[in-house]
DNA sequence: CGCATGATTGATGAGGATCAAGCAGAGTGG
DNA sequence: CCACTCTGCTTGATCCTCATCAATCATGCG
């Protein structure tokens, strides 16, 4: 689906100003180590990204800081390929993440242009909108204990892990996430726990899914 | 942005099975009535659809009955191009409503076929998400009268009407669309009317906006 | 070890859901 | 033209889920 992305990355560019001393740029990939900004809501479009390693949260705030992350995403998916010329969220790095990126043409020159690279991100943005209209069936009519199982499992789906998932990301994040608070989600893990169908480690970092078929039956 | 559409309406065929008889079809044009089903969530996306006249929403069900509107379609826009072999979704006929249909290719093949096309469905692709993310952070993150008041001024720019807002759909769409019950939608709207920021017509089927300022700042 | 950060747990409260009437407009039929 | 009814909307009373406020706990790090 997205072979020819492959081989369109954007050429290297030395790295200049002080606030990218922090990235190792080689080759046509970026790093970014935790919490960094990749991108924020205005900036310019005239770059999108593919994730090589590690995991990013793109988001919108209100103006009183309430905040929805409207995905996370993980190694191999596409993000910030937009319709505008300007950014309609922000991406930050949710660890250390490497990225690659590739240089965004305007989309009405793109299709006569680029027809494969245009079909592979015609292809993410319609998985990226089936995404989104499944979120907001979570958002809108999902109790808490709902999502949070519906979360986990379409971790562990895209991840294809066995039976643990690793949760790279902080109980705020699954939250804003998930339209609830940080209590809520831990709330309704232990409640998971409790009832045997997922084991939280010691060090709280991942999640073992002991029962799937009870955690399908709970998603709703 | 849409003008390639315009070139390749698929050709009439004509109506032939009882279920289609109460839809008149105008050359490429079909027209559904009220409440009528136009496709459901599993058939085949060899189709997809501009509403020329009327309002269409497109939802999902959980399997308990909840249902979360996931966009109103009105005069002008695509709905129904999707990424995979079946739709995602169900859509229906809010009053009436006429349609032109489009054959939908696999995107592999259209990118090549007819970039004109391509461009055109990635553009309404890339639009459709906009939205969806921007309706993320309304499911997500907002009170009951700012879903309201949102909602309100969205209709209102995109119906680019005056004061005079025509509200085709009844209560129960607004608050699936919105993730709130009939009654709160209500109730949000009898306080935004004390606040004198809008006003209801008698017949219920309007909403006359008296302050926009206000609410814009009631959206949050 | 002591501190900082993030997660869990508990107590309380509020916003919106649910349950239950009541109301008004648009049709329908006499 | 006027009851009568049906349907959709509004309003009121109560309940419940989840948010908020507040400790407490655990982990990791200096």
């Amino acid at each position: 689906m997205l072979a020819a992305l492959e081989a369109n990355p954007i050429r290297f560019r030395p790295v200049e100003t002080r606030a990218e001393a922090s990235r190792t740029a080689v080759g046509p990939l970026r790093n970014f180590s935790k919490d960094e900004e990749i991108f924020a809501e205005g900036d310019d479009t005239d770059v999108f990204y593919k994730v090589v390693s590690g995991a990013v949260r793109t988001y919108k705030l209100l103006s009183d800081g309430r905040r929805q992350i409207d995905a996370f995403h993980l190694a191999g998916e596409i993000f910030g390929a937009e319709a505008g010329a300007e950014h309609r969220f922000t991406a930050e790095a949710i660890g250390d993440v490497s990225l690659v990126c590739y240089r965004s043409r305007s989309i009405d020159t793109l299709s006569y242009d680029n027809p494969a690279l245009a079909r592979d991100v015609l292809g993410a943005t319609m998985e990226a909108l089936a995404r989104a209209q499944e979120h907001m069936l979570l958002l809108g009519r999902k109790s808490a204990v709902e999502k949070v199982a519906t979360f986990l499992l379409g971790l562990a789906e895209r991840t294809t892990s066995g039976g643990a998932v690793d949760l790279p990301m902080a109980r705020i994040d699954i939250a804003d996430h998930l339209g609830l608070t940080i209590e809520t989600v831990s709330r309704s893990l232990t409640q998971l726990e409790r009832q045997g169908v997922i084991a939280v480690p010691a060090n709280r970092r991942g999640i073992v899914l002991k029962d799937r078929a009870a955690l399908r039956r709970l998603r709703a």
